[in-house]
DNA sequence: GGACACTACATGCACGTGCATTCAATGCAA
DNA sequence: TTGCATTGAATGCACGTGCATGTAGTGTCC
């Protein structure tokens, strides 16, 4: 009775859904692990992986708040917010941008580009344990269990 | 100085970060859309969209809370709140389970299932614009435009 | 120089979410 | 039957998010 999808849109929304499972685990792990280890969320590992990556590129010791929306998929607030959690946990510093005073440079401190080193690892191995198949550095973060919302 | 992620490595962070841009525009346009057209949000129309395939698959004309659990990548709270926020809408009702009394099994309404039958060719196409590439059916739903925070 | 539109970021507010807890119902054991 | 662990679902609470708005700085046109 009712309209039934064709072959193609039965294909979309199945392509869809384990799009969606796929993300709901990785996410849930990484944030779960990185927090319980590292007290980072995977927002904010995010953050200060762009950080790097931008320090690293382009040599520059910093970058924009506007520079890091579009990397990071959070709303202007959302990420003005999340910056200031990682400067009141002394990973980032705020400061005014020289040349476009409405502008602010996000600064990793020392303690920032540390924190990020020392997670790292574990984010790798998530995203292999989940992504990469059965790849993960097996014994090397725990098991994978975890049951997490999805 | 800093250590380099291996190639494989950097693979699966390109990968995840696909997947992610992948995922929040994606839904970021389904629950912008759905909202604006249908006054559902993503998670709601996948619930309803999990009701009738229940229904259709099984002959049973409902589910148990716990049967919707899995499908959903939400935790058990939000999933109930999201229930009830359906269920204010008169879009499903929930009744105790008989042999079970501890359950409660959550039937699509005729109106659900109406709002459904709506909302479904939109949901398609969102899909079919942002997943199949660009196969969309042109110009059945409005220009692809939103800047949302993808 | 002054008015205006625009951009970059921060903030008030409402809302959806997860965690921990609670309450009711069930199953099992003594 | 009583007692206890377990399960299904709802709820108090804290928190992160997005939207709308506010504030400050920039650039342009007159």
């Amino acid at each position: 009775m009712a309209e039934l999808d064709s072959p193609a849109q039965a294909d979309l929304v199945a392509q869809w859904r384990e799009l969606l499972a796929l993300r709901a685990t990785t996410a849930c792990a990484l944030d779960r692990e990185l927090g319980e280890r590292h007290g980072l969320g995977m927002s904010e590992f995010e953050v200060l992986e762009h950080l790097v990556e931008g320090c690293v590129s382009e040599g520059r010791p910093a970058l924009r708040v506007s520079d890091l929306a579009p990397t990071v998929h959070l709303s202007q607030s959302a990420l003005s917010r999340l910056i200031a959690r990682l400067e009141k946990a002394g990973l980032v510093t705020r400061s005014m941008c020289e040349l476009d005073r409405r502008g602010v440079v996000i600064a990793l401190t020392e303690a920032g580009r540390e924190r990020y080193e020392q997670a790292r690892p574990l984010h790798r191995d998530v995203l292999g344990r989940h992504l990469g198949g059965s790849e993960g550095a097996v014994g090397s973060a725990g098991p994978v269990g975890g049951a997490c919302t999805g």
